[in-house]
DNA sequence: ACAGGAATAT
DNA sequence: TATATTCCTG
């Protein structure tokens, strides 16, 4: 008997250690975040779809990925467990009808979170249109008091930051004014207020950059007009990559930092170009 | 009134 | 520090 039991035990171990093993290989052979851009750019702009009836049911905000990759990983966690997934959990949820106020919402910092457990409004992370069903979800139980709500302090991720230096290169730094920029940028809950001051500190960073010798692109001062008519269009294909060449052949510019990334070297990232005083 | 931008606040 | 808000200007 106990050797069975051994045996079992035994294999048990091993098929575990394989299981462990397996998921190493399958989480070191994901993609980077750079190579996924899929869910940020829908395949058919909204007004496309609406233009020709085509169902906006396919379009998949960042939330419902990152929803739906929790629940797989607590599925699979608590596989011995009696648990539901943790989001599921929490209350004795009525079965969220499209959406619910996820604390697994990526991306946000609520500053009052502590003082008040309020959920409000969303802004994911890049790019998320035709969500107008989606987006119903704010006031589920709204605080009747604070009729204005705030908005969550907008992190800044490296594709929102992406898409911003994008949109802004192809205006030019002279077209580029915070209103152009939103509306070019497209992304939903972006106001203008938070690319003015997004701005303003991009417009720090380049100072110094060209105060330390760097030589600034030359389509960063080209004076393209922004055309109206793209103004619910985002710069689909990512609009111009500027910079890998200079016009003098400076081998790089300020923005090769921004062209691609990964969530790791954010913070890097962040400090290189963020730090604009002193 | 509106928008941009620097200054200032959180 | 990063982002928001205020304040002034055109």
């Amino acid at each position: 008997m106990d050797d069975l039991d051994t045996d079992v035990n035994h294999l048990q171990e091993e098929e575990e250690d394989d299981d462990d093993q397996r998921v190493s290989e399958w989480e070191a052979g994901l993609p980077n975040l750079h190579d996924l851009t899929p869910l940020t750019q829908p395949l058919i702009p909204h007004d496309l779809a609406t233009a020709f009836s085509i169902s906006p049911e396919p379009y998949r905000t960042i939330l419902d990925v990152t929803r739906a990759s929790d629940n797989t990983v607590s599925t699979l966690r608590c596989a011995s467990c009696s648990f539901p997934p943790s989001n599921y959990s929490s209350n004795n949820a009525p079965p969220p009808p499209q959406l619910l106020a996820d604390s697994t919402t990526i991306m946000l910092i609520d500053d009052d979170a502590v003082a008040d457990a309020r959920k409000s409004r969303r802004l994911d992370s890049v790019t998320e249109e035709a969500d107008s069903a989606l987006r119903a979800d704010d006031s589920a139980e709204d605080q009747s008091s604070a009729r204005a709500l705030k908005r969550p302090r907008l992190v800044w991720t490296p594709q929102l930051h992406m898409r911003f230096v994008e949109v802004v290169s192809h205006l030019g730094l002279n077209n580029a004014v915070p209103k152009t920029i939103m509306q070019m940028m497209n992304v939903d809950g972006l106001t203008r207020e938070n690319v003015a001051s997004h701005l303003q500190k991009y417009r720090l960073y380049l100072k110094r950059q060209s105060g330390e010798g760097t030589v600034l692109s030359d389509q960063l001062f080209s004076s393209d007009p922004f055309p109206q008519h793209l103004r619910h269009q985002p710069p689909q294909p990512p609009v111009m990559p500027i910079g890998i060449h200079s016009s003098n052949g400076q081998p790089y510019n300020a923005f090769d930092s921004h062209h691609h990334f990964s969530m790791m070297q954010h913070q890097q990232q962040q400090r290189d170009w963020s730090s604009a005083n002193n």
